[in-house]
RNA sequence: GUGGGUGUAGCUCAGGGGUAGAGCUCCGGACUGUGGCUCCGGCUGUCGCGGGUUCGAAUCCCGUCAUCCACCCCA
């Protein structure tokens, strides 16, 4: 029988759990300096709360829960594991509207599962570190949840990622000021965001063939090549392609408003202007952004505003904006580039106390006692067996101090302490043998 | 959904038609109150699975499954 775990999903030993808690609680931490609360949902939903929420890759993705009992025949699901957690989120806010205040802030690192193939960084069960702001129009929430994005990578200690921003009113109102209609601007924006891979000339074709008058492909190829061009010459641009589409117009009013407004803080430097950032997922209404670091292929995280998802519970129309961090990808770059602080692959114990025979077993037990209560981190070694070995096995698990306790120590009241990084042995008296580690503990952190 | 790489000991991998291998890990010993280093000895295999070719297949062929990578899409 095979032990790997299911396909897509991981086990995580000590030091990936180790590694997921600190970057978890970086990220914790600076969502809580915004004023965000924390809030967690079930695994499972309703399925029909997550189907035409994601578009129709997404929904394709989505893990369904096949009925039970006298249903389980039909062949039919009934309920689906979380794909996102922007989703849930909107589910609950509809639901507890009235409790929730009336600017709702909310953070969550909770997994989600998808379908989808796995790759490198890529998993059929990952994390999501998501923060969203309810109630608003204003970009100042773009603003603030961009700000604590960089906030928590700078933190982490990166320090060449790029925030990709752009807007879906802008997108759309660039592709009607370019006469594509309606119905062509999905299909369009796929092959705009080709540029990079196909060159102009391939997007051009793929544009022909999709029925895009040459006019209108030029004009956007003019446009989405500016990778190059700083935010204000961007801007300038596209307010001129969008011209007179008052949808368009918005878009780039915001899009102006939010790299105003985000001058004062880390997002500033971050900032890039990118008309050919469009992004997969159905519910985005406004600004849009994309978190990337040169190394990865995928994202970092992404997000933006989705006026209209709440609404879709058919409740009250209510705005929305947040950002979503992938836990995984962000370890997976600080796993390769060494970006971890030390003292996390530190011993899960600060000292070992070796069982000297079976007749000692219960006093080891009670010193081990003894020394917890003051304060230490303390393994009892598990069972009576050559002193050699229990050194070993205290080398080998990296435990920093053994305690000994022999017939000749306790017939002295004293307990034999040894550092395992210098070899330096000497014997105290047991009542002193907690207070002796907790010292030079703070010594080796102090280091 | 499309395309490619890889499946051999617990782990990392060699072997490409003729008896199944190495390093690490693990266990024991040198070392009966003391680890790391060294040395000696030992355990561990349906060579992913199924079929075919052959006197003979880990090796060649077909299929299948798993896994990794790339595309699509995404975090």
């Amino acid at each position: 029988m095979s032990t790997q775990p299911a396909r897509g999903m991981r086990d995580f030993l000590p030091d990936d759990v180790r590694r997921r808690q600190y970057v978890m609680g970086v990220i914790a931490r600076v969502y809580e300096q915004y004023g965000f609360a924390p809030l967690e949902t079930p695994a499972v939903e309703n399925i029909e709360t997550l189907l035409g929420k994601y578009g129709e890759e997404g929904d394709r993705l989505i893990f369904k829960i096949l009925k039970r009992g006298e249903g389980a025949a039909t062949g039919q699901a009934d309920l689906a594991l979380r794909y996102d957690l922007t989703v849930p989120l909107a589910r609950v806010v509809a639901e507890y509207r009235a409790t929730l205040p009336k600017f709702f802030k909310r953070y969550q690192m909770q997994p989600v599962w998808r379908a989808d193939r796995p790759q490198k960084g890529r998993f059929r069960e990952f994390y999501q570190c998501d923060v969203d702001a309810i109630g608003s129009h204003s970009v100042v929430v773009e603003v603030e949840l961009l700000a604590a994005a960089c906030d928590v990578l700078a933190r982490l200690g990166f320090a060449d990622f790029t925030v990709r921003l752009n807007h879906r009113k802008a997108l759309s109102g660039m592709l009607q000021a370019s006469g594509v209609p309606a119905a062509l601007h999905g299909e369009t924006l796929v092959a705009l965001d080709k540029l990079d891979k196909i060159g102009p000339d391939g997007v051009t074709r793929e544009l022909a063939e999709r029925g895009v008058a040459p006019a209108a492909a030029a004009a956007l190829i003019a446009l989405f090549s500016d990778g190059a061009a700083g935010n204000d010459a961007i801007l300038a641009r596209l307010e001129a392609v969008v011209g007179g589409d008052e949808a368009g117009a918005t878009g780039v009013r915001e899009l102006r408003a939010i790299l105003a407004l985000a001058a004062g803080t880390r997002a500033a430097a971050r900032l890039r202007l990118d008309p050919s950032l469009a992004r997969g997922l159905s519910y985005y209404t406004g600004a849009i952004f994309e978190i990337a670091v040169p190394d990865l292929a995928g994202s970092l995280g992404g997000g933006g505003r989705y006026d209209d998802l709440i609404g879709m519970f058919g409740k009250q129309a209510v705005p929305a904006c947040g950002i979503s961090l992938g836990l995984e990808r962000i370890l997976v770059v600080m796993g390769e580039r060494g970006m971890f602080p030390p003292d996390l692959a530190l011993a899960a114990a600060d000292v070992m106390v070796a069982v000297w025979s079976e007749a000692r077993l219960a006093d080891s037990v009670a010193l081990a006692a003894e020394l917890r209560a003051g304060g230490l981190r303390v393994e009892v070694y598990p069972e009576a067996d050559k002193l050699g070995k229990q050194f070993k096995y205290a080398s080998a698990c990296g435990v920093p101090f053994v305690a000994v306790l022999g017939d000749d120590e306790a017939a002295r009241g004293e307990v034999a302490l040894k550092d395992m990084r210098t070899g330096v042995q000497r014997s105290v008296p047991r009542a002193d043998a907690g207070r002796e580690m907790v010292a030079a503990r703070g010594q080796a952190q102090g280091e």
